[in-house]
DNA sequence: TAACAAAAATAGGCGAGGCTAACAATGTCT
DNA sequence: AGACATTGTTAGCCTCGCCTATTTTTGTTA
């Protein structure tokens, strides 16, 4: 594939971030925003400057190639995609499920990644965002109380209907 | 909390795996279990053994100790979590959801994977490891076909009734 | 017991990604 | 235009996790 470290990838997605906050992108601002020191920076871009993904005159703005673009959006797609489970699935608050997403994105494997889009593309179709199961999960969540009914989505046992939130 | 290198925690779990399957544990052994040289081997441990989690004598064979065994403990029982949800929730195969549960064991945070126990014991509480909901999605990933009614454990739209397989 | 095979350890090197300190370029402001 | 603050670069060092080549220890076997 894009055949890049972690980090690499992690500073290839916070140049487009910043692309798109700031217009125009200094090493100063991508050590900020990666927690790290400006020569660690410069270090690191000339390593994407050598692969092709990012373009940078000297003393200059940073900013990506079109390789480094299009690599950067399918990065922050797959991140985009992690958090949306992570907070629409698991309930987690935004900012929590952005880190999980930002450190876990690099080691799913493709098929893993596409279940997991699968699983919210179903989501999706399945109650338009929102079943009555993740209802129940949420509930579940945060309250420990079990979901109201045995089997969600099935008759209850012994009246015979189903449960009323159900 | 451990403050181990991801890479470090890997060692630990497999020394912890080897431990159970062969009762000794060799430098060898390790190396091949980890796809890495002995020199490599000897280099990683040399730190566990300082860290005070691995017993080794020279030239001998390698354990851990009770800090090292208590903590690999809960390495793996998170990692067997994860693929637990990787394989039932997301339909994985044992092996892909092994390799991501292994790569991803060290991201993720405390919350977040408080979150995936909720999740597989709420399945297990909601229909005995597979609500009909579960049972939808596989189908759904599997043909591609949307679940049989528009919103799962809810009564359809039109005819009044739930759908049969609901 | 001496010789040899197998395994572990050491020596020394490499790249990635961090750091600090020092230096160079740029931009701004009077 | 000159002075100074800001920012980028370079130099040089560190740790981690990997490697190969070599040496040391251990174990086996004639």
């Amino acid at each position: 594939m894009s055949n890049l470290s972690a980090r690499s990838e992690d500073y290839l997605k916070a140049i487009f971030k910043l692309q798109e906050e700031k217009k125009v992108v200094r090493v100063k601002d991508l050590a900020q925003c990666l927690g790290v020191r400006s020569p660690t920076v410069v270090g690191v871009i000339s390593g994407l400057k050598e692969s092709g993904l990012v373009d940078q005159e000297h003393y200059g703005y940073i900013s990506l190639t079109p390789e480094g673009d299009t690599l950067a959006r399918s990065l922050i797609q797959n991140e985009d995609l992690l958090r949306s489970f992570f907070e629409e699935v698991l309930s987690l608050d935004t900012e929590e499920a952005g880190l999980n997403a930002c450190n876990i994105e690099h080691y799913i494997t493709p098929t893993c990644r596409e279940r997991l889009v699968s699983f919210i593309k179903f989501l999706e179709i399945c109650g338009r965002g929102s079943p009555k199961w993740l209802d129940h999960f949420r509930h579940f969540v945060l309250t420990g109380e079990p979901p109201p009914c045995d089997r969600c989505g099935e008759i209850l046992p012994g009246d015979g209907k189903r449960c009323e939130k159900d």
